[in-house]
Parts: structure tokens; sequence; C-alpha cells
DNA sequence: TCTAGAATGTGGAGCGCTCCAATGATGTAA
DNA sequence: TTACATCATTGGAGCGCTCCACATTCTAGA
């Protein structure tokens, strides 16, 4: 007998090299047990219409029997196209982006797609890494959520995978490659504004969150609603970002800024962790809150939930905008071209660190409370 | 001429129904650009040092024109075998996963790997899906930080898998199949009572964990610490879980437990977010912390370290956990077929929840500390 | 000069699946 | 009877890549 030997080995048995390492079971092998062609596995496993009852009973028997699981990498090799969403938050370590995603799961399921997450650390080449990788996979789409990269990055990157459509979550990015779910900012600002100012508060300060996605928006947003209330000679934007630490050292700032003059009686912070960051210097300051300051976020994280944090804040419908932008983006694999921006509606969560203004500080200068002057 | 027309489009052409998309470039585009054989092309684009270097430069020049990504699902269905590492994370809203999968990431780049993420949300069901998908995948590896499976239905998920290695960060599965990646729980605990016995307290009670990851391990070292430092009697075990609601449930109970008798001097929880729990009901009660009450945590979360929260707790090296699990994985995958059980040390970290137990408070009896009979 | 061996490069056979044209089997109208 | 839909099923041609055996060239030792 030559060197040849015909491998008529069984597909049980470990071929090649590695000894004992059971091989996963191939449609092959399912569709010999159940005496059936490859093709017609493949269309039960697929839930195809065209199959008659008999044949699929007897081919699932077989699935079940051998443990079969279709391997991904075939199947979308084969279909050149996948199941697969990808979602790219650019923190992990952001509780904003676990809700988000958690929308995105629940829509998926729906749709019988699976997510997978990549993450890009909050750094630019991170992400671009983290979404080269998501890509690599040809993923029916990516979902990016609160992205720090630019459009033309991500622009770029798409058309280069062919096309794959992308929707981004919390950043606006004009691209007519780029699908955009977002919250109304304006409106956002808008009613923790109109809280303070219905609270009787006047001298409320803006921690701005820098470059963070929205923070831009929610600079204006808050000008714009103190001009509404016509409060815009008390209008006031500390410089800060979207982190405990900056939130803390603007505090600091305006600690120091007010040494020898009243405080403001109310902080808007762009998002909850600075929110967090100021509460802790007004604590470490002895300065009470709310009784003396009020403090108001945005986002409503689990953290501002906390009984031990209790943050009024302005909630955004996370799992929401997840289900949102997933459905925006399967719209697209379907066919759609222009792109769409969505805008979300924001609420307010009122919990303990907005209170009345104190009555000593009612008349910080002699404003007679001006009501509502529209936009 | 017949309805059949050979397919002469070339490559940069759409094929099939859809117009004007762009076809991602193959390995074979980028052969023929650059004049050498797909095998080639293949080469350098996995780094083989057998290419020279004048090739090298022409196909990657070529890559670069042409924007060529390799496609994962035909390298991993080629290879079979890739270089995904598939992390399940149990909850995506718990900080402590995020930087666990933050070391596991940057071993993840030494090694040339992907790290891909699913979430199973805390229930079984959805982590077995998960388990699932990524399987699917065909990953090198999975690691599952904090599972709730039990041992059996990972090992016989990865067994159909074809013997898929798994790490479990976290939790102990016994079995042959699974490596594990734990702190020494009992080390940890024994750091956290000697730090409160040094600060002169006896009456420590322990919230515990209920049926989290490691929470029976604390229970036991909980009490073993006690009894190493003579404190027996002085042992007491509030049931908990890993929840801030639980935290405050406990402690509410333990309140109105000793509303005829003294407080207990120190608190010990089971995890962080159980720790915050108590703090908030502490904080309700208007029992001061530390001064009346010390409460110390465990996992050293990026809450804890918050300055508003500031908790004295045990810190786990949940980067390096990662990246003991990704290296752990890989030595799987490199033959060793006897299972390992890394066991990784614990630190204290001593913050401002924690203090020297007052004066009127140091001899552990008869004082009566008639203090705010919660609500 | 010849030859072994290293260094590079190549063609082709799959990996496990989907898709499509083609094949039977069955029914239905002329 | 023939003609032709309709339905379930099948074989085979890829999808884009890796891996292997082999071919070719270059280098150095005998």
């Amino acid at each position: 007998m030559p060197a040849h030997v015909p491998n008529t080995t069984p597909p049980w048995t470990a071929v090649g090299s590695r000894a004992a390492v059971p091989r996963a079971p191939t449609l092959e092998d399912v569709a010999r047990l159940a005496g059936v062609s490859r093709a017609l596995v493949s269309l039960v496993a697929r839930q195809s219409p065209k199959v008659s009852e008999h044949s699929r009973v007897r081919v699932l028997a077989a699935c079940e029997e051998l443990g079969y699981r279709p391997n991904l990498h075939a199947r979308n090799l084969a279909a050149s196209s996948s199941g697969i969403i990808g979602a790219l938050v650019s923190d992990l370590h952001n509780p904003f982006f676990a809700e988000v995603v958690d929308g995105l799961h629940a829509e998926a399921a729906v749709h019988g797609q699976q997510v997978i997450i990549t993450s890009g650390g909050r750094r630019a080449d991170g992400e671009r890494a983290a979404l080269e990788t998501l890509l690599s996979l040809r993923p029916a789409g990516v979902v990016m959520i609160g992205p720090v990269l630019d459009a033309a990055s991500v622009e770029q990157a798409s058309l280069r995978a062919g096309g794959t459509p992308v929707v981004s979550v919390t950043r606006v990015l004009r691209s007519n490659q780029v699908d955009t779910v977002t919250i109304d900012e304006y409106a956002g600002t808008a009613l923790a504004v109109a809280h303070l100012v219905e609270l009787g508060h006047r001298r409320i300060v803006h921690l701005d969150g820098g470059t963070g996605a929205g923070a831009a928006s929610r600079r204006t947003g808050y000008l714009r609603a103190m001009r509404a209330a016509g409060l815009v000679e008390h209008a006031r934007v500390v410089r800060g970002a979207y982190t405990e630490n900056a939130g803390w050292e603007a505090t600091d700032r305006l600690l120091r800024a007010h040494r020898h003059e009243p405080l403001p009686t109310a902080l808007f912070a762009s998002n909850d962790v600075e929110a967090v960051g100021a509460l802790s210097r007004l604590a470490e300051a002895g300065v009470a809150v709310p009784e003396q300051v009020s403090v108001v976020g945005f986002d409503d994280t689990a953290m501002a939930a906390s009984r031990l944090i209790s943050l009024t804040t302005v909630h955004q419908p996370k799992p929401h905008m997840g289900r949102l932008a997933l459905r925006t983006l399967l719209e697209r694999t379907r066919g759609r071209t222009e792109p769409v921006r969505h805008v979300v509606a924001p609420s307010l969560v009122v919990r303990s660190t907005s209170a009345p203004v104190r009555a000593a500080d009612v008349l910080p200068s002699p404003v007679p409370i001006p009501q509502e002057s529209p936009a």
C-alpha cells in the first residue's frame, strides 16, 4: 500500500497532529446522520419554509444528537453578510454605555441578530483599532456609542469596508454615511434650568463638558435657557470635562473665585460624573447640598440614582436609544440611503440635590422674577 | 445572446443585485496589483519572517492603496483557529468587569488577539445564549468574568464546541476543562478584619454577599479572621447580596435590631456596592461614618475610589487578573491539559470610611449609645 | 564543479457554509 | 396522453483565506 492513505477516519476522530481533541460537528456530519444532503440541513438551520415537516424533524434530531452548532465564520463567509451587529463603546467604564447596550441587545434579539462589543478606551487610536476589528468581522452594521472619532475617519473606514452602515449614538457625526441617535440636548438643558428657576434660583452656574459628546450643545442650551428666563446677566460657564476630577476642579475654582462674594445658589453640570465631582468638592468645603447650593446633572446614570448620591438630573432614555439605533441600522441595510437623525426627548428626574433657594438668597440682586420670555 | 452572460465584471464593480456598493478588496486583488501570488500576500499579512523585504514593501503598498482589510471570517475558517478571544461578562453594569476587560485587552494586544465581549445580563439563560454566540465564532478561548452559570453547563458547552478553552475569573468552577483566576478571598477578608481590629474595633459585623461569586469564601474568611483575633463572640453575619439595595436593607435590619443596644462599631460588606448601600442607610439614620461606625468594602471599584464616597476597601488587582486570565487561556491552547487555579493576592486600600474606634466605644459591652432609632 | 541546504515564492486543496441551477416527484389543465 | 407548474431536494461552485507540498533561486561547503 502506498504512503498515501485515503482519509477514511470518521468525523469524531481527531484528524491531523493534535490527538484526542474532539472536532466540532459540521453540516456534513449532520447530513450524513440524517441521510439527507448538506443543502437541506442548511435550509433547516436557517428555518427556511421550503422544507417538509418530515425532513425538518429528522434533521433537527440529528443536530441535537451531535450537538451541532453552525460555524458563524463559514456562514458569514458564504453568505457574505452576517447577523452580527458590532457595538463600539468609547468607554466600558461609563455605565451610560451599558444601558444603551441593553437596549441594543433587546432589539437585536427580536431580529435574530447577535451583538458583540468592542471598546476603544476613550482614545481615538484605540477606537480606530476597535473599529477595524469590528469591520474585519464584516458585521451587518456598527453602532458607535459616544464615539470620540470624527466623522471623516468613521466614514472612510465604513466605505473601505464595503459601505458597512454605521449609527452613532450620542455624538452627531455629520456624514451621509452615518445615521445618528441623540437626545434633544437643548430640551434637556431647558428642563434643568427651568426646574432650578422654578425653585427660585437665579445665580445658576454651568460646569461645562469640554469636548465631550453633546457638551457644546448643552453649553449653548444652558445659555439659551438662561436668556429665555431673563437671567442672562447671571449666566456663567465654568470650564470642565466629563470626569469626576474635572467636576471637582471646576467647583474648586468656583469656590476660590467666590471667596469674597456669595456663592451661586445652583450648579448645573454637563453630566452626572462631573456633578459628582462637584458634590464632593462642595462636601469638602462644608457647603450643604441642597440647602446652600443645588446641583443638577445630566444623563441619569446608575450613580445618580444611588441613594447615597441621589442626584437630580436630566434623564436620557438610554435603552430606548439603543433600540432605536438598531432599528435605524436595519433600515439602512434594507436599502435606505439618505441619512437619518433621530432626536429623542429627555425628561427631568428630581432627587435630593435640588431644593428651593434659601430665603436669604432669594433676592440676590433686584430682579423682578421675569417669567418665560419665549426664545 | 443567451440570458447567461459570463461574469467578466472587474472586482471594483458591484456584482449581483445591489448596485454601486463597493466590494471590499480581497487578497486576490492585492496580489494582482502587487504582481505576486495570493499566498505571498497572506504571508505578509500575517507578518511571516520568510518574506523578502522587497516583496513585503510592494505588497504593503498594494494593501495600502486598495485599503485592504483581511476578512476575519475567511481567515478563521481557513485557519480553523481564530485570534479572537471572547469575553463573557455577567453584567456590563458592574464596573468591576470593565477593569478586568481592560487587562484582557492589554494582554491580548501583546499577543495579537482581538477581544470581543458579550453579556449575559446576570441571568443563567442569557449567559448561556451569549456563550453560544461566542462559541459560534469559534474563538481561541473564552474568558468568563463572574459567571453565574454552573461548571457543568460551561464544561458541556465547551466540549460541544470542540473543547474551546475556558477561563473563569472570580468564580471557581470545579471542572478539569476550566481554569480559574480568583483572588485569595481569605487573605482579603483577613486584611479587612485586621485593619479594623488594629483601629480598636471589636464589634465588627459582616454583611454577606448571598450567592454572589466569592461571597461564601468571604463569609468564611471573615469568621476565620474574627476567630484568629479572639473576637469569636463578636462575630456576626447579616444576610445580604451584591447590590446596593441589599446593603441598604441589611443595614436597616441591623439598625432595627440594635434599637435598644449599642450599634456595632464597624461593618464589613462583602463588596463595594453593598457597602455603598450600607453607607446610605447609615447616612439616612444620621450615623456618622467613620466617627461612629467604620465601613469597609471589597473589590475597590471606581465607585469606592470616588471622592464623594472614598470607601476603605479590599483591592482586587482587576487588570492583572484579566491579563493572567488571557495568559492562562493561551497556555491551554498551547497544549496544557491539567486545569490551573490562579489565586492572586489582594491588598487593602484605606480611605475615609474607617477610623479608630471612639473612646466611648473602646470597651465593647455596656455602652449605652442611644442613637437615632430608625424610621 | 557539484550538491546540500537555506531562503523565497507558488499553485492548489481545502475550511464549513450558502446560493443557484438543475433534478425528480407530484399535481393539474389541455 | 402531453405540457407545464409547483414543490422538495440535491450537487456543485464559490466565499476569502491558510496551509502544505513543491519549485525556484541563492549560498556556501566539499
